[in-house]
DNA sequence: ACAGGCTCTGTTATCGATAACAGAAACAGC
DNA sequence: GCTGTTTCTGTTATCGATAACAGAGCCTGT
């Protein structure tokens, strides 16, 4: 009697190496073209894999050899074209190498992150990415016990658990508001979100703050546009209420590219011009930035590069060649469009370096 | 000697058996909240497993269980809110009920398609979502072979593999251009990708060329955008090709809101009025329809709902409370916008039903 | 007092692959 | 011809959990 009735069950190796008349080691060697396997024999394990419509157990695999061959990746929504980019970059980047990339989104809530990251864990990823530098204390902890590489992103955390590829967000904006104030900007405002719930947000009003206070400019000019993510629609909202009490704005930064462009719509809708009367300014290089009439002035915090990065480092911490933590600066570059005129200056930051470093500290 | 030395990997039910002085068996019934644990014995054995630090394998239980607790998923594109949508309402349905999704995309390409899903089968999920109803020979016959639940999204496809949620791409541009032909409008073009490649897009356009034809209207103006997916930019670009071949076009129907949103900054920086002059309509309901200037006039598809009824569908077929496949029909509803006119007509239905059946074919 | 049921825990075998080791056959070099 | 190497294949044990079965201890009803 053989081991596997019809029907009892999808067809495993044995019955691959039973059709084949070999012993099931030589199956899984022929399977994985590991080189010391004849190539007449491996022809007929590969057809009677075929005929057997035999479908390879990559969980019993993944127990016997210890590799799972998942990386695992939490962005904090899967409806944004940033995050989605940095998957995108992160998935190219490890596919080519056979890894499957298993994702999860946090809606923004570190609690959720907790949970996901969690059941990701458990799943045995070889390494794992998370979006952004803050974490509840058991995700820290977790993530630092799991013995895996851990790459922080979209961020330049104060304490790296592992290895960083991101950038500093309050840096960003403050570098943006130097070159308005240089080209005579006064009176701006920034509009985004009133939670502390998306920190990188939070992080960009923050590099607001610092710079009209290092501007002794007044930094009151702040609009919450409800729960973040403030969408295209919450920007429209929160311009319209800059505009009913503090018309005299001279331009508004926005957390991001799509509540810029609310905030722009909102002025087409009331007939004003934009950047000659208010301009406004985004943040992420959305595609929205390059085709809105006028263009958005923004910056391009390079979302895809920073999941290629992420792909690299981590396809080196894992064949070793590279060693301990790093720590990838990302450059964010301005793009000067139509709503908010910058004169010409000499190029910003172009190249994105890549520094290795001992101490967990940002360079 | 214990099996495990210091440092020889991480803990394992067994090392927390140890420490609670329990047998493994225990350990994994308190861990599954299985009713028979005694309440102290519970306590003591999660109060070891923190202390050990110990993270559950799912790779062991999956193998053992037969049972992953994966539902795979492949989308064309991550970076499509329409598809994310689908991929959320996914999610939040299974996610309650503890089930991962694995997702993966496959860049509108068949080929590629078909080595993600032989990719994903190989991870033993319960039951695998694809996006439309074309597919190579393979990826079918993989799939029906599978023996899980296959469901088929955003089509209708002739014949299905097993259950479909989705809504016919041809019949709702159809029924869009039948409304605008009763309005009036006469000289429609149609603006989308030229290659085979997005069979959704391609299905708009045979609903286009459907209806003109049925109409008895010059069917001709078909202005291709370039290899799907078009983009805003390539909307933009193909309305400039069309402006300067067919300036007298009444009315551009685009195979997504994205291209429509393109094609209407391209009217813009002409200076040319929409609607008045030229009237645009799109696809998907993304958010950009709603807010543009004017909003757009589109077609919503209910990704999200989508999603959803697909979660509803999986629950239902794994847990036996459905028996065989399922036909959700998805009725998609016109949006009217301010980018192309349309007058008042008692409401489209506005229910999405569902109809079980036996033979595959669409309702 | 005893059968029968309930609660709780343990023992053994197993899921389907691969690591580690072993060895037969063919070939090369002297 | 003999040893050493290369090529190819097989045997056995194992990854870490859970299914299936078994049974001890205690309660309940008659």
């Amino acid at each position: 009697m053989t081991r596997r009735a019809r029907g009892a069950g999808p067809p495993t190796m044995a019955d691959v190496a039973r059709a084949a008349g070999v012993s099931s080691m030589t199956v899984s060697r022929a399977l994985r073209r590991d080189a010391a396997v004849n190539e007449e024999t491996r022809a007929a394990i590969l057809d009677a894999a075929e005929r057997l419509g035999y479908v390879f157990d990559a969980t019993a695999a993944s127990l016997r050899a210890r590799r799972t061959d998942f990386i695992a990746a939490t962005i904090p929504s899967i409806n944004n074209a940033n995050f989605a980019d940095t998957v995108r970059g992160l998935t190219d980047g490890l596919a080519a190498r056979g890894y499957q990339v298993l994702l999860g989104y946090t809606n923004y809530d570190m609690a959720e992150e907790e949970r996901l990251v969690e059941q990701l864990l458990r799943r045995r990823p070889e390494a794992i990415v998370v979006t952004g530098g803050r974490h509840t204390a058991r995700t820290r902890t977790l993530l630092a016990k799991a013995g895996i590489p851990v790459v922080e992103t979209w961020d330049l955390p104060d304490e790296p658990i592992g290895s960083v590829v991101g950038f500093s967000n309050a840096d960003a904006v403050e570098a943006m508001v130097d070159r308005f104030v240089a080209a005579g900007f006064r009176r701006i405002a920034f509009l985004g979100g009133d939670a502390a719930r998306d920190t990188r947000g939070t992080d960009r009003r923050r590099g607001f703050l610092r710079a009209m206070a290092k501007h002794g400019l007044d930094a009151a000019r702040l609009i919450a546009g409800g729960t973040p993510p403030i969408s295209m629609r919450e920007g429209a909202a929160a311009m319209a209420a800059l505009l009913d009490r503090l018309p005299d704005t001279e331009l508004v930064i926005c957390v991001s590219d799509l509540a810029a462009f609310g905030a722009l719509t909102e002025c087409q809708r009331r007939g004003l011009a934009v950047p000659e009367t208010i301009a406004i300014a985004g943040f992420g290089d959305y595609d929205i930035a390059g085709i809105s009439v006028p263009t958005l002035t923004t910056i391009d915090p390079f979302p895809r590069e920073i999941g290629r990065r992420a792909a690299e480092l981590i396809l080196g911490l894992l064949d070793g060649t590279v060693t301990g933590p790093r720590i990838v600066a990302i450059m964010p570059q301005l793009r000067p469009g139509g709503s908010a005129l910058l004169p010409d200056a000499d190029g910003a930051g172009r190249a994105n370096a890549e520094t290795a470093q001992k101490s967990p500290s940002a360079p």
